[in-house]
This record gives C-alpha cells, sequence and structure tokens, in this order.
DNA sequence: AGAAAGTTGTGACTTTTGTCACAACAGTCA
DNA sequence: TGACTGTTGTGACAAAAGTCACAACTTTCT
C-alpha cells in the first residue's frame, strides 16, 4: 500500500511490489537523531514514511536547508548515492520524533532502474524535481534580499497562516543567524505583514 | 565516434549508435546567439558538441551562472525537460562564435532510457553529476564571501595561471555588479594573490 | 516554587555588498 | 585620425547582513 504511491509515480508491476516487501526494512529514530553525517558514507536509499527530516548543509556556525523530508518523500541525495559510492556532503537529522526510514540496498535500486518501468520513471521524477526546485532556490539566494526570502518562506511553510518556528530555526532554514532574523521579523510586523508571538508566526 | 563518449559514459549498443546517427540533427549557432530563453518551450535534447554555451537566471539587471557547456557536454535542463513538457526557466547564450548543436526529439530520449542500458546510465550521471555540483555551488553561495568565491572562481577557470576574461563577465557568472568585482580583484591584486591586465588576470 | 534551558528583543558596531557618478585608457573601425 | 565602444579604476555613499553583548521573558522539568 504504502510503496505503491510515492511522488505522485504508481508502482504497477506485481514483481517489484514484492521486491520492495522482501527488500526493504524499516527502522525507527528518535527526533534529534542524525539519520546521516557529512563525509559518511551513503549505503541505502531512504524513504520517509512518517515524520520530518532535515537535510542541511553546514558551515561553521551556520546551516542552510536543502530539503525536508516529510511523510512519503524520498532523499534524493541518497537515491543519487546508489549509482556511485560517494560519501555525504550533507547531514540529515529528524526533526520529529516518531521517524520511519525504509532502506534499499544500493545494488537493487540500481537494477530495478532498468528493470522496472515505474521504478525508472520514479528515478527520473526525484532528481528532476529536485534539480528544478534547487535551481530556483539558488537564484533566489542569488538574487532575493533576506527579507524577500523570509517572507516568502514563511508564506510557504504556513498551515492556516501560521508557522509554528522559533527564530533559531527559520535562520538555519535560511543560512543566516538568530539576530538577523528577529530584526527581520520585527520590521515584517512593524509593516504589518506579520504578527509575531511565541514560538509561532501569524502570516496577515 | 563523437557519440560514443559522452560524459564518460561509453555507448556501446550498436542499434543505439544507428539511432543517434538518424535521429540527431546539427545545427550552427553564431556567438551572441541565444540557444534557450527564459520561459520557452524546451523540445529537444542538446549536446554542445563544439564551442561554448552560457546557462544562466538573470534578474533585471543581475545574471548568475547555473553551468556552462563545453565540448561535447550535455544539457542537464533540456534533458530533464525530455521528461516532462515545460518551459525554461532560464537563459542560454551562444558565448563563442562557431558552436554546433545536436538536436535529439524528446521522445527518443525518454525510450531509450528504457531501452538501452548506456543511455540510461548516460540519463542518470547526468543528472547526479549536475545536483551534486549545484549543492556545492549553493553552499558556497550562502556562507562563501564574495571575495573567496571570486577567487576560487577564478583558479577554477584558469588555465595555465591566467584567466581571460572581463570584470563584467565575471559579475555575470557570480551573481554580482561590475564595480564589485573590479574592487575585490584590487584587493586580490593588493593582497599578490592575482596580478591584472587588460581583460586577463594572472594568477600568482 | 525555582532553576535551567530555550526564546525573543535590541542597541551599537563592523563588514560586506550594491549603487551612482565620473574619469581614464585600450581596441576597433570608418 | 578621431569617434565609438568596451574596459578598468575609484571615491562617496547607502543598504544589507553579520557580530557582540546583554536583558527579559517563556517553557520545561524537578
Amino acid at each position: 500500500m504504502l510503496e505503491t504511491f510515492i511522488k505522485g509515480i504508481r508502482i504497477t508491476e506485481e514483481e517489484l511490489k514484492e521486491e520492495l516487501h522482501k527488500n526493504a526494512t524499516i527502522t525507527t529514530h528518535k527526533k534529534g537523531d542524525f539519520i546521516i553525517k557529512n563525509n559518511q558514507y551513503i549505503k541505502v536509499l531512504k524513504i520517509v514514511l512518517e515524520g520530518k527530516v532535515r537535510v542541511y548543509q553546514e558551515n561553521e556556525d551556520r546551516e542552510i536547508l536543502i530539503y525536508y523530508l516529510n511523510t512519503m518523500e524520498t532523499c534524493t541525495l541518497s537515491l543519487s548515492a546508489c549509482f556511485e559510492d560517494c560519501k555525504s556532503t550533507v547531514n540529515a537529522i529528524a526533526e520529529e520524533d516518531c521517524t520511519i526510514i525504509l532502506n534499499i540496498p544500493v545494488r537493487f535500486v540500481r537494477d530495478w532502474n532498468f528493470k522496472y518501468k515505474s521504478w525508472n520513471r520514479f528515478t527520473i521524477n526525484i532528481f528532476r524535481q529536485s534539480y528544478l526546485y534547487l535551481i530556483d532556490q539558488y537564484s533566489n539566494l542569488a538574487f532575493q534580499p533576506l527579507k524577500d526570502r523570509l517572507f516568502d518562506y514563511l508564506v510557504s511553510k504556513a498551515h492556516g497562516g501560521v508557522v509554528k518556528k522559533s527564530h533559531q530555526e527559520l535562520a538555519k532554514e535560511l543560512g543566516t543567524t538568530r539576530e538577523v532574523i528577529s530584526r527581520l521579523l520585527k520590521t515584517l510586523e512593524k509593516n504589518k505583514k506579520i504578527h509575531l508571538g511565541q514560538k509561532q508566526i501569524e502570516i496577515v
């Protein structure tokens, strides 16, 4: 059931479904656990069944988000690593308590890619979407002032007009420091764009 | 001959070689020609046989490099577009006079991906390399001050310790303005890191 | 309740980057 | 040769972002 829909790609082949069942193992991680650390070898494909994982790059005291993995999302970098042995250049940390990960050995991912049409489409689609998304982020980072990137980010992350994140978390996601975020948020509040609460930001 | 080595992937299947010959058309472009414009539909896979193409994003008066296509390199974004109809979000311009492009219709690219193992490996590899490269650029952009990005860029582009580019070109590649580049280059010269000449920078 | 940890606000300051204006020089071409 | 275009240098200033220091408030845990 779970593996029949991944990122909008339906797994149709019965044989592939069986292979998935046979080879996948499921692990659980607590909030704050590292799923992968920078410079560590990646050996399995990771798909988040439930929970939330933050994949980011770090630099001394700062961090920047590459992507979040939410329920039923696949880690593009682990998929990428399946095709050539390599070390991770990012960190991944469980952001929510009950995270469950499905591990599929590298050689299967590679073989399935040519054996099953739906898996092939799945692979390509993950790469395509991730690449286009990253280019977009890249040019935003290059051209948009932080205050705009912050506001856009808040809008994109809002549930019912509300974002439940601390300033520190936002700083880590946007690649800056806490003080800078606090200041920009205050300015946005003065301009009636948002309303600030404790660990909560309401978009007006 | 040409199509047997693309990005380190050897095309082995005789049938695929034949298909390439049969379906590819070769076009030439003059320096300064737009190969693709932002918001335009991409309909064919583009591989640069000779010359140099700059693929970039623009924003009002500034630009930032996504990648260069040199001899025998494949445009990742056109490859990506083969798998789903979409408009380009970037521009591509011929940077050198004699550019020749090989056009392969979308449906072939898609079909070959499942039909020929070497083509499949080729596709995946392009995506993998491009994605990893972009993540690296992304975190540099986020964390490295421009003066470091500039110096690193010069080192990476130097041939025999020399970079033949104007300050304006460097600005367009690094996503900033000409004056800023001029100033930073002067500082690098003062610090004995480089030596400045007319449209030429020598790395010490 | 009280300590500890996490969160937010903010002033003062520095560094980095962007903008504008203008001058000087080099290379090209009629 | 002289106009034109492209290239480089630079001062003055403005805006954006980062740093440091410290205070106050909230939440959590015991």
